[in-house]
DNA sequence: TAGATTGTTAATCGATTAACAATC
DNA sequence: TAGATTGTTAATCGATTAACAATC
């Protein structure tokens, strides 16, 4: 049974292991069953040097000569990242995105389970977003207390967000993933993750225009 | 008339600069007109001297005692960010993400225009998403290099992402948003940047697990 | 065995924070 | 003026890379 270390590990290292699930879990649908930690830098563009650094912060070996079982090194990353455990998550925000992501196939193929999703609009409530109902953000408090619900998405638009996340914080919830522009404040017990898709346009001009 | 400094300005502080600018654009719209880099950094959660030592990579200049105009701060964190200037992306992938994108409001809204939509899926091709029609990928190059497109989105699925940035890079695409979870290589005058909401789930169940 | 590759220590590099003189 | 706040230099902290002994 592979226990997790005791050490906190920097966020830029479990960034990096998200690549690194990603990419052995490739090798593993190939039928690789070993990878070197250069093999790892080559594809994933950094050094091997940083590879085996970040595997340092793992209760996982590698043996000398061979590398690092794919298999063992595939379990082990979704162990550290909870990507073995089932996930249940609402989307906040029926508009296209929130639809979307309510759709996303991808989510519940990897264990994030969406199980609802809720608006403030009266004029969508009812409507149904594949399987689910648009439901009255009101009766979101309930139903995250009843349904062992862990994540939070907020796809509002930003005025909301605060608010909205002020809600998930008191009913409880373990962790949001923010969709939005705007900086979400929270106590530190609960967990905050930004994926904000147009700040990344932002760096992506930003870089294009910084090209010369 | 505002200039850009010559010197590159770091990824950790580019990622900061998105957060400047919809604070400080929050800040504008309440009609606030000055603003201190304390201020910013207890919106932020960051410290004052961040801030100011980020500014410092910009040709941009603050007044002792009173801070920063509003107004200046926003308007040279647009340049700085190019998000004073229209871009023309494409979405290619017309699953729920990517449709989702193509419909999303806030792109236009601040100047990022989506210019059409693109699979590989000859049931798709035709149906309408918005005021788009799915094309055909395969005319996607010519697409590019007609519509002076600079962005490029990849909405596919993983097993699908290189090559669709393969095909963008050969149609000479300034920049590719990266909405898989696959690493995306490409020659380094092509900018990529990561859009991985999946990772983010990730980097979310870690830091939920990891809270003891 | 010989040599490839790990795991770890030490060196370097970069990013953040502290401190404070300049100044409005 | 007195004091708040900038801009910048110096100090600290953390992350990445280099190097190499251990080892399979």
């Amino acid at each position: 049974m592979t226990r997790l270390k005791r050490t906190k590990i920097p966020q830029s290292v479990v960034k990096r292991l998200t690549k690194y699930l990603t990419f052995v879990q490739g090798l593993r649908m190939s039928g690789v069953e070993w990878v070197s930690s250069q093999d790892v830098a080559d594809a994933l563009g950094m050094t091997s040097s940083t590879v085996r650094q970040d595997l340092s912060h793992i209760d996982f070996h590698g043996i000398s000569k061979r590398g690092y079982e794919t298999r063992g090194f595939h379990k082990v990353l979704a162990k550290v990242l909870g990507a073995d455990t089932v996930w249940n998550m609402i989307v906040v925000g029926a508009g296209n995105l929130g639809k979307a992501l309510a759709l996303h196939e991808e989510f519940p193929r990897r264990g994030y389970n969406i199980c609802g999703i809720f608006d403030n609009d009266p004029r969508k409530m009812g409507r149904k977003v594949g399987r689910f109902a648009v439901q009255d953000i009101r009766d979101m408090p309930r139903f995250i207390s009843n349904g062992k619900i862990d994540v939070g998405i907020v796809a509002v638009p930003a005025s909301a967000a605060q608010s909205v996340a002020d809600m998930l914080i008191i009913a409880r919830i373990r962790g949001i993933l923010n969709m939005t522009l705007t900086h979400v404040v929270a106590p530190k017990h609960i967990v905050v993750i930004d994926s904000r898709i147009v700040a990344n346009l932002f760096e992506l001009s930003h870089a294009i225009t910084a090209a010369r």
